[in-house]
DNA sequence: AGCTTATGGCTAACAACGTTAGCCAACCCT
DNA sequence: AGGGTTGGCTAACGTTGTTAGCCATAAGCT
């Protein structure tokens, strides 16, 4: 039996693509071990089990997640620099749906957790975004959050085909980012 | 063999408790039979099996989260209708988190299927609130979007946890709704 | 090089879950 | 009372996740 030269990384990453094809609700073990060329018992040499493998990519795609923000929002400040955000995380999200969604109910174990550090640099991201407007220390968090639950909302629902009905969904999201950055103005 | 008196809408009911207890990932249809008192196979004499049962979650929660929507809002207009629908609807998300998990990623089959009345029940609910503001007849949809995606990421991340940090969360909500009757105000 | 050790494949087997088939008692109707 | 429908049941099967245990390969040491 010839090796076939894995390593947790390359499951991982095999892991994170099929999800992304086919769905994490429809990522099985058997489908990824025959995606990589080995059977199904070999992936546990790589990843402790199902739940592992999803942390592991949770982690993967937060990182790069927060790559994919932090590099749109450079340069760029107040209003530009939401609407470089938002639509960073909306085309990441939707270009890797699988991944993204493996990082929805995942909790960090601890503060040294590669997830929590991972989310962190996500937060980060969108902190700089924040700097643009006028926003006092003690609501930062409060911003933070709201941001947060904009762009997730929407990532989310529009990759779960949540939107029925009929108006552009690119144009319903340039109006939420208009929505957002006068909701970060007006105070 | 006593009968149990089962029906579909019991059994239904009896699902949606559960996953609200155990989490949607872990309604198992053992459980469910266990809870209601009979055996396994018993269950498919009234739902068609998960994917059914989970559809029929999904109804049942829309049509709870349209009417407890649309009772908050009875009364009020502008910021007030707005703020009770958030609340009402995030009061719900958190007390019915499994039920609600149900309604992601099913899609309806039609328009006159039971799950898109129960939508549209919803979205009429949010509807009623945008008439307090002064929306163009064409953004009416971008502004509805916008909303759902606002309420229904900050209520997933929380029912997931997804808040990691330490500012207090009903305030972050309260925050948001004062950032949401801004962002739909200063046209 | 040769020996040793750890690694990473494999097959076999098991547990949990969803589902179907087929049986039979309980209920409903006349 | 009797016939049909309904709603339980047991038995069985397929799929998926997981563990145990075997053995060849790769790597390291002398």
């Amino acid at each position: 039996m010839p090796r076939a030269g894995l390593d947790p990384a390359g499951v991982v990453a095999a892991g994170a693509a099929l999800a992304d094809e086919v769905g994490l609700a429809n990522l099985t073990m058997g489908l990824l071990a025959e995606r990589v060329g080995v059977r199904t018992p070999s992936l546990y040499k790589h990843v402790g089990g199902q739940e592992d493998l999803n942390r592991r990519i949770a982690v993967l795609a937060m990182d790069e997640a927060a790559d994919a923000v932090g590099h749109a929002v450079q340069g760029y400040a107040g209003r530009d620099a939401l609407a470089a955000a938002a639509r960073a995380f909306r085309a990441f999200v939707l270009k890797h749906p699988g991944r993204y969604a493996a990082t929805i109910g995942v909790e960090p174990s601890g503060p040294d957790d590669p997830l929590a550090t991972a989310g962190q640099r996500l937060l980060d991201a969108f902190t700089a975004v924040l700097r643009g407007y006028d926003i006092a220390e003690s609501d930062v968090d409060h911003a933070l959050r709201t941001l947060r639950s904009l762009c997730h909302g929407f990532a989310t629902l529009q990759a779960a085909n949540g939107f029925q009905w009929s108006a552009d969904i690119d144009d319903s999201f340039e109006w939420l980012i208009a929505f957002a950055d006068r909701g970060l103005r007006a105070l």
